[in-house]
DNA sequence: GCCAACGTTGGC
DNA sequence: GCCAACGTTGGC
């Protein structure tokens, strides 16, 4: 943080299906964070490993839920390194195919900051014009790691009943 | 549970 | 390298 960052801060969306990993979860985690690993799919991977830095937000999702949406806000407070899982063979991420030289998927470590006073519906991200472009309302799209234009981010958390200027610089 | 959309695998 | 088959995601 501080003099070290270079580029302005960014905002994530990072899915969860919340049966698995929610948001509740990440509260009552100790000190409040978590590994956010199990990711794999390679253009999610490349977005943890490439861009997402110490100090970005995250918006926090919940898929196969319902209601689907935005939950609550997180904080990056680890970068990427090598997800342990795709080495576990008891682990539902175990991936063969990864090499300990050559770790094949990588995790961070958010801290969650709050959860939103108002969830923020995927119907209510739908029916705002100034998300008609958000990548989470497109037809088809399935990315976990998705990049958040700031001016969306201004908007889901007004939607949410937090103050933008509060955690958007 | 259905199924559209998308990613991955593997035969050729 | 093409592409059909298959597996997964995730809204509904």
């Amino acid at each position: 943080m501080g003099a070290s960052r270079t580029a302005p801060r960014r905002v994530w969306l990072l899915k969860t299906e919340p049966e698995s990993f929610s948001f509740d979860d990440l509260l009552s985690a100790p000190k409040k964070r978590a590994r956010w690993d199990g990711v794999r799919n390679y253009q999610a991977r490349n977005f943890l490993r490439d861009d997402v830095a110490i100090g970005d937000l995250a918006l926090v999702y919940h898929s196969s839920a319902d209601p689907t949406g935005v939950v609550g806000l997180a904080r990056v407070v680890k970068a990427a390194e090598p997800d342990p899982t795709q080495f576990d063979p008891d682990d539902d991420h175990f991936d063969g195919k990864s090499q300990r030289e050559e770790p094949r998927w990588v995790q961070i470590e958010i801290e969650a900051l709050a959860r939103l006073p108002q969830i923020v519906t995927l119907a209510m991200l739908k029916a705002d014009p100034r998300l008609a472009r958000m990548l989470v309302v497109q037809r088809g799209q399935r990315l976990s790691v998705q990049p958040v234009q700031a001016g969306e981010a201004r908007a889901v958390l007004e939607l949410a009943g937090l103050d933008p200027a509060k955690f958007l610089s």
